[in-house]
DNA sequence: TATGATATGCTCAAAGAGAGCATAATTAGG
DNA sequence: CCTAATTATGCTCTCTTTGAGCATATCATA
């Protein structure tokens, strides 16, 4: 049995947000993820994935952290005779930095469901029906095929979760919903990339929606000054939900996450919205987590 | 330059916790974590991981999730003229299998300023001190450090927060004062083990003290029925603080996690506490973790 | 039977979250 | 200049969740 060597590759996800849509660095014309080699010469992942994403690219990666590993056999970019490790990246990079070049492609293309800013999206009457069918196609796991569908996809009484967006692809994908799981072209939801970078790419969304509620990330993706609606519209962007606008500038206003920075911007043609800044300070001030276990004091 | 290939290895952090005891299963009388080689007979990096714990053990792994991959070309254990890449996996055991057997050891041997569920351990006062002179020793930098050290301990008003167990870990390595750091004996800051494993697993400490808090699953460590009063323990053990008895029930039981199995047990002097088992179906009727952004309705 | 111990129920106040009304400061159009 | 449209911002009110602790129940044991 042949042991413990492997090819080893590291795959970024890079994220940016322009105007209102989420975008991901891509290459081959949007049909993969950047990748390249982990190198003898490279100190550690991370600076190993920030060196040729900077040369790739041009692109200043700010906020980097690692997504997973990947590496089972039946991945389709396995190379013959061996076995390719992919360690994930997932990376944000400023607004004005992502704007418009080629590469960018807005992530909702590969994920029609995941947009719910303008409401639940028609795509989801198709994918429930199909789920349907598949889950009824096996009668001993149908119901617990129903109550996931269900349960995923928001229809058991929860509500759509966006933080989901991985459990749902996984679901259309093991159903043969998505052409990656080499079931024809008419299984035709959202656009597909090259082996396995859409479920990467999935990871790399509900990775960035959980974290955002837990920790100041999306700063990453603002340019220096903002008003707190551009700040609100870039969370939306990345959640594909809408939020409420008073409850929203309270959320921030209350964590002392930005400070004013005494302009203000009449771009958008009502009342000047006052800028602000991220206190980078916070980040060494407080946890921004907070138990959610009922603690005693002694 | 060499590039892309590598040695590949898996490491397990195996927790179960026994009586008020959380442990880990080690290997060499506690010294290092049990890892293996990732096999080209692999399936998958989990199926691989079961395989060999399962035989190397004996002992049926529950729940399994994949902690971090780390490559950095400084760690100890490289092999010459190559380059290891560890994947670490967390992995939760059921109290019975881990009871008394040889290889698990209280991890709080190895961070013992982990553990609050006493009070503020001493050693905290030694460390502080020690980190004090670490920041006055560089002009430069000494008041970040100084607030850095006052933020991951609880010394700026926060309060001692579990979640940053391996923020301490590498602050203490960064001081120099666990002996992995390289730094001589002096610094005896809990028991060190081989290579970075003991950073390994205060990353699988971190990381479970976090999901314990929003996913359910300290029930892999239970057995089939307990009382409140150990699920609370456990609990406890874990986060290495004590909770307020009537408000963890509260808890609990508006969460709907568990159910009664109708039996008592009455091992502990008082009145007879009712028996519970977990609902396995929660798993699949909701998603736990709630959103922490201002929707709004359309 | 009294005492100590643990289990379990319940209350009350404080903090947080959801929803929406009201007012302010602009621009665009007569 | 006046008015409508538009966006920003402030504030209130209610409902829920959380923190803290008192009170009662049910057992073992001296």
């Amino acid at each position: 049995m042949t042991i413990g060597f492997a090819h080893a590759e590291l795959i970024a996800v890079l994220v940016a947000v322009t105007g209102d849509e989420p975008r991901v660095m891509t290459i081959r014309s949007g049909d993969a993820l950047p990748s390249g080699p982990f190198e003898m010469g490279h100190r550690t992942l991370q600076s190993g994935l920030r060196e040729w994403v900077q040369e790739q690219t041009e692109h200043p990666v700010g906020y980097l952290e690692q997504l997973y590993t990947f590496a089972d056999r039946d991945r389709n970019n396995d190379i013959p005779g061996g076995r390719t490790i992919s360690i994930s990246y997932l990376g944000l990079v400023n607004e004005q930095s992502g704007a418009g070049r080629p590469g960018w492609h807005g992530w909702y293309e590969y994920f029609p469901w995941e947009d719910h800013r303008q409401g639940r999206p028609a795509v989801l009457d198709e994918i429930m029906t199909r789920l349907r069918s598949w889950a009824d196609a096996d009668p001993a796991r149908r119901d617990h095929r129903h109550r996931r569908a269900d349960f995923t996809f928001g229809l058991d009484g929860g509500g759509w979760n966006e933080d989901l967006a991985l459990q749902r692809y996984e679901l259309l994908y093991e159903a043969g919903l998505v052409s990656e799981a080499g079931c024809g072209a008419e299984a035709n939801l959202g656009r597909a990339m090259f082996a396995d970078h859409r479920r990467i790419l999935a990871t790399g969304i509900a990775r960035l929606r959980a974290k955002i509620k837990y920790r100041p990330v999306v700063f990453e993706l603002m340019p220096e000054s903002f008003t707190l609606l551009r700040l609100q519209r870039t969370i939306e962007a990345l959640a594909g939900l809408t939020l409420h606008k008073q409850n929203f500038r309270r959320l921030i206003e209350q964590q002392d996450l930005v400070e004013e920075t005494g302009g203000t911007e009449s771009e958008t043609g009502g009342r000047p919205a006052k800028l602000f800044r991220f206190r980078h300070t916070v980040l060494e001030e407080r946890a921004l987590a907070g138990t959610k276990l009922p603690l005693s004091r002694n």
